[in-house]
DNA sequence: TCGGTGCACCACTCCTCGGTAGTACAATGG
DNA sequence: CCATTGTACTACCGAGGAGTGGTGCACCGA
């Protein structure tokens, strides 16, 4: 409803523009990243304690994200800021989450029906 | 807004849920079989015909997105008939269309303010 | 029986992910 | 002023998974 403009034969470009974004979104370390940057901006060694895992990996992720223009990187001294530059992100984690919600819900019924012994 | 009883820390299986599901969504393929069976279902070799590619491969990505709770199958005859059951994922397009759209808006006010002759 | 449609298995290729090593920059102490 | 430390980025490499194409098979209708 915000943008209706999407003609259905979607411009080839557009299809690669569109996969590349849910593609740099897919991945847990990086939805992690969002999700710890939602409270509030922080630094790469605060995210790297905050997720787990490498400096060096947490550093490419947020490289990765900063490319596609997710989030902002703000020199601090010695340090770098990140902060959440499209706040769309969550809304379409919202929107995932409720397909994830519906497909359980779905999934429970049929259980139900099919009779919950085996 | 649909469903904020997401905390902040995201429990981990449902990080790699949401991931799982933005992988399924993020190749152009499946985006352009979205996108074709947004008009109407269609068969297989329907869709062959409209995107391109090897039926095998079609067939493919159609079971994934079949697995993932994303469209539905029905059998017609000799043929299979697939339909979007789950139209949140348009909404998923709209809001990643904006965002390009918008990234596009700044990355253009940039080009501007620098001056177009570089 | 024959033709068509769709699926399952297989091998190949490519891309992504994580780890390691090395480098640049700012702050601090002698 | 120079050396040291801490922080963050980049380049390279190997492992793993996903995508793609090919072959063969099962199913349904004519």
């Amino acid at each position: 409803m915000v943008c209706m403009d999407i003609p259905h034969p979607i411009p080839e470009p557009l299809v690669g523009l569109i996969a590349q974004r849910f593609r740099v979104i897919g991945d847990p370390m990086r939805i992690r990243l969002l999700d710890t940057l939602r409270n509030h901006p922080a630094t790469v060694g605060e995210l790297v304690d905050a997720v787990g895992g490498s400096q060096q990996n947490v550093s490419k992720h947020l490289g990765v994200l900063h490319q596609a223009g997710i989030v902002s990187r703000t020199k601090e001294g010695t340090a770098v800021r990140y902060a959440i530059a499209d706040a769309s992100v969550f809304a379409l984690c919202e929107l995932v989450c409720g397909g994830i919600r519906q497909q359980a819900k779905d999934l429970d019924a049929i259980l139900q029906a099919t009779g919950t012994g085996r």
